[in-house]
DNA sequence: ACCGCCGGGTGCC
DNA sequence: ACCGCCGGGTGCC
């Protein structure tokens, strides 16, 4: 989480030359709680929004009612190459700097082509109105889409209810007649220009007629629904994994694996789009066109967590490199040497040799595709032949010192100490070398040494000729996978490479991250997957370096909606980059509100969502409006795009995965004597706390307080020890410090008293920890950095994130320095009014001598040692919310 | 573009 | 001939 909060202060700067409130997101949001009764979920703030570009785009789009329609002219149509077909939408485009008519509004088609300009005495007014943000117009074509000259028209017009009766006033005074009905398809008329083409299926936006609204309570059943129809497709077919993966797959997961081949090789149309004649049609903008619309190859994985989402997307990657054919094969006698590093630190060479090669410069090659494994010198003396017949056909001469070093290289010449400790100087360790590489040509021979090798052992696999075209970097596309994650799944992944994937099989994979890491775009290409942070991503793209210049064969977004937020550096960033395959893998595809799903199908670059009018002209909007042809629309985007399976799904009657069964004990646990006075003590103390707050009716403000105390009795019913200093403090007699003071060092108290209270407070905002804490003037905790950045994203009026009052930063209150110590766990120390030392001596622990046990914890320990008797090797996990407690069962453990 | 507008050619009934 | 009429050229913003 400490990169989470990096983020947010280097986003903090740049940030404040924009302070466009996030409105729209609230909009959303509203929308969403509409949709889906999430309403007792505090949603998470965002404090990584920098800049919300088109907020008003997004404001408007949800809240918009139906104004009215103006039929006009698209003229000049002549002059542009853009087609539209009858009952296809056009978009219409404000063009001010129009060196004819600053007026202008421009009509495009689906694909952005321009079609032509409204003319010139509609623009007048109509621009007006889109200018100063009384309408947004939308445009469609009734019929005579065919005319050469001018094609008429039906816009309509959206906006804020209290705006209706100023812009029909304005349209008026132009002489503009208004059609207060929506916009009806021409159908039987003369001027249909399409003939017998397939209305049948259309799904005609403007016919209003057909437009049925469904209630909340139906809409959100709806959308809860969603993904359990998620199983059309062929979702059900299994594929196997290439041999190079080690572990064996689940049949849901080989379900998932084949989809995600299919996805990638099979050029489906996009969803909403179909093939008529030689046409390809939108059918919700009724878009055609002759040229077959990109596919998506990719997709959402968004199954439960713990289906092995990680294990399907290595298989993926190993899987389906080219057509269907894997990226590589196990290799009898050779092993690879690991691919990441151990939890404990970075891995360092244990062969001196091995780092002598990294450094050498006259290494000239990528070892990473074959080496031996060393001291197995009949496999060297095999390679070595494998080498020199691939240097007849190459003609390239290699020095033979290579030859004879084959064993490499796994590490990045990168310093020692960064190896040593990659979080702490967010190093990286690889298995390329980045010494001694690499002429293309070099590549290619060693591609081709791999694959010829692997002839003459017999191998199950694609002949030499199509290898060789494979790994032919010259004819054949990228290579590599980039796998995008947060931080803290970094070392997940490399695990799970390792794990996964044969020993036998060399790849290279490289961890682009941190302060040394190799922006060498030429190491990039080369690598097989290459796996990078969000942050990295975005902290590059300020300057627009390597991984932007890559090609990617595929690109992983896992932890996908942390790109939701389409404002955001790291969306943006992500956007930008270029791959053939795009992949996200994400637990909550759409959670939160719709705007979530947007990025990710604009990620996907699902046409013509892409651009936002037409995702919130055909997908948002009827949501917000509740019209039920939107819940069939996400339903079909979502079954085209994604697969989800849950862990209660069963497949053939099985579970997806058996776990044994859970079984859940509760034991109640009485108190010692000694401890049931504390407790009562306590609780009477607590009660007439709350009673007084309740009485004066502020118990809500005193939120923060009221928690602490029931924190504390269920601490006390842990172990006293626990609330050691508040205990001491009562027997005192010394009241909560409340009422004697000035409001501001209530507040401190207030704050120090829940910080001290023993939990790992949770700040509501990065759902972390509290760090830095601070208190609002509402009395809620969060770290100051958080708070700090909800209040520049709300300017003017940030609100606090709980309760929604009114925040600024200089009421934020921080405990004291002298009484609260810097960094350290919100456990033990500080107590108001005592000084440091005092708290020092207040945390020394018991020594085992004079350990004094509670009942929770004598339970504990007879728990344990009757689950030792019964089974000697079994294992046991205690789970706390007080880490203190933790710490105190060591001692008779 | 099956229009409108412009401007040149032309010119009585 | 300072008009009307005719018909060709032309045509977004």
């Amino acid at each position: 989480m400490r990169f989470n909060s990096q983020e947010q202060k280097s986003k903090k700067r740049k940030k404040q030359q924009t302070v466009h409130s996030l409105s729209g997101d609230n909009i959303w949001d509203t929308t969403l709680s509409q949709l889906s009764n999430l309403s007792g979920v505090l949603e998470e703030p965002e404090p990584e929004i920098d800049v919300v570009e088109d907020s008003q785009d997004v404001q408007a789009e949800t809240e918009d009612e139906f104004f009215g329609s103006v039929r006009s002219d698209i003229v000049g149509v002549q002059y542009y190459k853009g087609t539209v077909s009858n009952n296809e939408m056009v978009n219409l485009v404000r063009e001010p700097k129009n060196k004819y008519d600053p007026n202008a509004l421009r009509a495009d088609n689906v694909t952005n082509e321009q079609v032509g300009h409204i003319k010139r005495e509609h623009a007048k007014a109509l621009s007006f109105l889109v200018d100063n943000n009384y309408a947004k117009v939308e445009g469609l074509i009734p019929f005579g889409a065919n005319n050469k000259f001018r094609i008429p028209v039906a816009i309509s017009l959206w906006g804020k209810p209290d705006k209706k009766s100023q812009v029909l006033a304005v349209l008026k005074s132009h002489y503009i007649s208004v059609d207060a009905n929506p916009v009806k398809r021409a159908s039987f008329g003369p001027g249909v220009g399409l003939g017998a083409s397939s209305s049948g299926h259309m799904d005609y936006d403007h016919v209003v007629s057909h437009r049925t609204f469904v209630s909340p309570s139906e809409m959100e059943s709806a959308m809860d629904q969603m993904f359990e129809t998620l199983d059309e497709g062929d979702k059900t077919t299994e594929a196997s994994p290439a041999q190079a993966i080690k572990t064996g797959l689940y049949p849901h997961q080989k379900q998932a694996l084949n989809w995600m081949i299919c996805r990638e090789n099979k050029g489906m149309l996009p969803p909403f789009w179909e093939k008529q004649g030689n046409m390809y049609i939108n059918t919700l903008t009724v878009c055609h066109t002759h040229i077959k619309p990109a596919s998506v190859c990719g997709g959402i994985l968004a199954d439960d967590m713990g289906l092995g989402k990680t294990l399907q997307v290595i298989s993926l990657i190993l899987t389906n490199f080219v057509d269907g054919k894997p990226l590589a094969w196990p290799m009898q006698g050779t092993l690879r040497s690991s691919l990441g590093y151990s939890s404990a630190g970075g891995q360092i060479p244990d062969n001196p040799s091995l780092a002598q090669n990294a450094n050498s410069s006259d290494v000239s090659m990528d070892l990473t595709t074959v080496y031996p494994n060393k001291g197995n010198s009949a496999e060297e003396s095999k390679l070595e032949l494998v080498l020199e017949e691939a240097l007849k056909v190459e003609n390239i001469v290699m020095p033979s010192r290579v030859v004879n070093s084959a064993e490499v290289i796994v590490i990045d010449d990168c310093d020692d100490v960064a190896q040593k400790d990659f979080k702490a100087n967010g190093s990286f360790i690889s298995v390329a070398s980045t010494s001694g590489i690499k002429t293309p040509s070099t590549v290619n021979f060693l591609r081709k040494a791999s694959t010829s090798s692997e002839k003459k052992m017999g191998k199950d696999m694609a002949s030499p000729q199509e290898s060789l075209l494979i790994f032919d970097s010259k004819t054949a596309g990228p290579r590599g996978s980039l796998i995008i994650c947060p931080l803290s799944v970094i070392s997940n992944w490399v695990g799970q490479f390792e794990e996964h994937v044969h020993p036998q099989v060399h790849f290279s994979l490289y961890v682009y991250y941190g302060g040394c890491r190799k922006k060498d775009i030429q190491l990039l290409r080369q690598q097989d997957v290459v796996i990078t942070t969000y942050s990295t991503l975005a902290a590059d793209f300020k300057v627009r370096i390597p991984l932007h210049q890559v090609e990617w064969l595929r690109i992983v977004l896992d932890e996908g909606h942390i790109i939701r937020n389409p404002a955001s550096l790291q969306a943006k960033a992500v956007y930008q980059l270029n791959a053939r395959r795009k992949w996200v893998i994400t637990g909550t595809p759409i959670q939160n509100s719709m705007k979530d799903l947007w990025s990710l199908v604009n990620f996907l670059g699902v046409k013509p969502f892409t651009e936002k009018v037409w995702w919130n002209r055909t997908i948002a909007r009827p949501l917000a409006r509740r019209e039920s042809k939107a819940i069939h629309r996400v339903s079909h985007l979502m079954r085209s795009l994604a697969m989800r399976r849950t862990k209660n799904q069963k497949l053939n009657g099985r579970p997806l995965i058996a776990l044994p069964e859970r079984h859940v004990y509760l034991e109640k646990i009485t108190f010692g004597e000694e401890e049931r006075a504390v407790y009562e003590a306590m609780q009477a103390n607590g009660q007439i706390i709350i009673g007084r707050y309740f009485r004066q009716g502020t118990l809500l403000h005193h939120y923060g307080e009221v928690l602490a105390i029931l924190t504390r009795l269920r601490q006390l019913c842990c172990h006293p020890l626990l609330v050691a200093s508040a205990v001491d403090r009562m027997l005192e007699n010394n009241p909560a410090p409340v009422f004697t003071e000035e409001e501001r060092q209530r507040l401190i108290n207030q704050l120090l008293y829940v910080l001290d209270s023993g939990s790992d407070q949770e700040c509501a905002i990065c759902l972390d920890s509290v760090r830095r804490g601070v208190i609002t003037a509402c009395a809620h905790v969060y770290c100051r950095p958080c708070i700090e950045a909800v209040i520049e994203n709300e300017q003017p009026n940030p609100k606090c994130p709980l309760c929604r009052s009114d925040l600024s930063k200089d009421q934020l209150i921080e405990a004291p320095a002298e009484e609260r110590k810097e960094g350290e766990g919100q456990n033990d120390s500080g107590n108001d009014g005592k000084s440091a030392d005092e708290a020092d001596a207040d945390k020394a622990w018991p020594t085992p001598e004079a350990w004094q046990s509670s009942a929770k914890i004598d339970a504990l320990m007879k728990a344990l040692t009757q689950l030792r008797q019964e089974d000697s090797k079994v294992k046991s996990i205690i789970v706390s919310q007080f880490t203190s407690l933790l710490d105190l069962i060591e001692i008779p453990l």
